[in-house]
DNA sequence: GACATAGGCAAGTAAATGCTTGCATATTGA
DNA sequence: TCAATATGCAAGCATTTACTTGCCTATGTC
């Protein structure tokens, strides 16, 4: 998994809004996505594609009608790998920031 | 919180590298950050700018080094204001999908 | 078959982003 | 005091990003 994507997949305030929707109601066609943005339908195709590419999104075909679904493996995966990473010393590096901030070893 | 702020900064990849080196040792200089990363100092600094008003990055002053702390708080924030949503109905996210993808109702 | 609906493809554009180069300032130490 | 070290400021540049407009295709419906 190409945690890259994921990270530049969330870092648009849209992109986290579509995933919002879907959260909120799974399924959704592209038009009905379409309906909460403030957008015209190509910027939201491409939007979805991103998410699509950074595997936070499948989709599939129904007709005419092309079906997003929530993928919440990446984010998952976000902070196993990364997030919880730093959480685990968290203590440790308030203590620190602390420490050095309020007048440390030397000041 | 600006939480915008935080997901840009983590977009990234050199200063999410910038933040897993003051992981594994706090308190470094701009200098010994510069070490570690394949660009021009004036570079870095952006980026440390950066991750500094997204508040992941606190700094101090000492003579004429700037010392430069991780701020784990925004990542605690992210998760859970914002991970930790989609983690909540994880299941339910996996269990539609499959259902949709592996032959749902009408296929 | 004709027409509306759902969506795709591609080129164009303005703004944001990542990085550089050049020069200036401040602290430290011989 | 002079030079080296640590950092700042600002303009410039190439690439990426977010978005638009225009046109084309496919599915469903009267």
């Amino acid at each position: 998994m190409d945690i890259d994507k994921v990270f530049k997949a969330l870092a648009d305030p849209s992109r986290r809004l579509l995933l919002d929707r879907l959260h909120r109601e799974n399924g959704q066609t592209l038009s009905a996505l379409c309906g909460h943005m403030a957008m015209t339908r190509q910027a939201v195709t491409q939007h979805l594609a991103l998410l699509e590419d950074a595997n936070l999104v499948a989709t599939q075909w129904h007709g005419r009608e092309k079906l997003h679904f929530l993928n919440p493996v990446p984010l998952q995966e976000i902070y196993d790998r990364w997030i919880g990473k730093f959480e685990r010393n968290r203590l440790r590096a308030l203590r620190d920031l602390k420490h050095h901030l309020e007048g440390g070893d030397d000041e």
